[in-house]
DNA sequence: TGTACATCAGTGAACGCGCGTTCACTGATGTAC
DNA sequence: TGTACATCAGTGAACGCGCGTTCACTGATGTAC
């Protein structure tokens, strides 16, 4: 048909090399090990690169790591403001909350694999890092928690007691659901029922608390 | 003084350097890195021993691993029959069992890391083992609740998902438990008195269910 | 109790391999005039 | 629009290193008589 334009044996294409990196590097952490365990060589194998190409966009490693991790928390913080707006304090908060919060995990496997792994695997500068997030996470729900009309009599520590509850949870609700099969889905709508009535109940005790 | 005795350059004693193979590893875990990215050499060098030994007692790093997982769990669930035995349910209890099962992780925090790396980072074996563990916990919690006068009356699939959200609890609070340098009595004291309030905050949800 | 021999646990040399990193290179793209 | 040149992104050879594993060995311990 047409001609081979310019594209032979030099692929440069600006940037692509460094998104294919990344997207190598999130390949291999779902399908093998944390990310701790990658080669440099591998991940390059795998982005179809030379391995001497990678420092043309990353020092090392570790580097990558951490652009991962600022990638998978963007997208994550942008979903929960989302949930936060959508919905309303009512009784269907809850379910609509977590089936928001379930789906975007479901859709963002890779990420909440490589961060779950992290987690505990990392280097102490990544789970610093992840944890900051997930202490982030807790303040904002407990900020949010302090807006209720019915919650205003509780005190700033309890508040925050009661969201690390919460956050608890759901974190182990998602690893949960991390290990589960993609195909899983009757799993997967086990996890979010259960996770559905866990929160509840936790209200429940909120509801009840110090009264 | 005495003779030399029989103890020179070579020192066998019987099954002495297979529990030295198996220290090395936890510390290791503990100063560095995840099992999982442990080499056998360095365990082997750590133990003092020559790569080659290794062999007269595992046949490979998994093995060692899955070796040092037993040893955790078996000690582990002695603790908890003993919390089970020791604590009558009152109100006392959830301070009680707290203090001792973070008491048990504190005096137990190599396995404890190590159990907590391999949760996620591990192969799928080591993963599947560990789950299947805190499966088994969550159940006889869930059958211990059964037993008690004011839960009787709920139904056993309720039951498991309150257990289930106490275990998914106790878990977290432990892997926050461990990332607090050992020597911040401070920040252990605080751990284990949300632990307390949290699980409070649970029983008095549960106390509401269904009602 | 003493001797002969089998078993066992640790040794040390050697292997091929994948690793991270260096270097000088090459060709495509972007920029100045 | 065309040419000259700087910059940039990917290449390929080479390095020294730690890895898991093999092998033949050696000396200590346990066992039979």
């Amino acid at each position: 048909m047409s001609k081979e334009s310019s594209s032979r044996s030099r692929k440069p294409k600006r940037g692509q090399t460094r998104e294919a990196l990344m997207e190598a590097a999130l390949d291999l952490v779902v399908k093998k090990a944390p990310f701790s365990s990658l080669s440099l060589r591998e991940v390059t194998k795998r982005a179809g690169v030379v391995p001497t190409a990678f420092y043309r966009h990353f020092t090392d490693m570790s580097a990558l790591g951490l652009t991962l991790l600022d990638e998978s928390f963007r997208t994550l913080r942008q979903m929960m403001r989302q949930v936060r707006q959508e919905n309303q304090p009512n009784e269907n908060m809850l379910r609509g909350s977590m089936e928001t919060y379930f789906n975007y995990v479901r859709e963002n496997r890779a990420h909440f694999l490589f961060v779950a792994k992290e987690l505990f695997g990392g280097t102490p500068t990544m789970r610093n890092a992840i944890r900051r997030e997930i202490r982030m996470f807790t303040n904002e729900l407990a900020m949010d928690m302090a807006r209720f009309p019915f919650l205003n009599h509780l005190s700033a520590e309890d508040l925050q007691m009661m969201a690390g509850l919460v956050v608890n949870n759901v974190t182990a609700l998602t690893q949960e659901m991390l290990e589960l099969e993609e195909s899983d889905t009757f799993g997967q709508q086990e996890v979010l029922g259960t996770a559905e009535k866990q929160l509840r109940l936790i209200f429940l005790g909120v509801g009840q608390w110090k009264s």
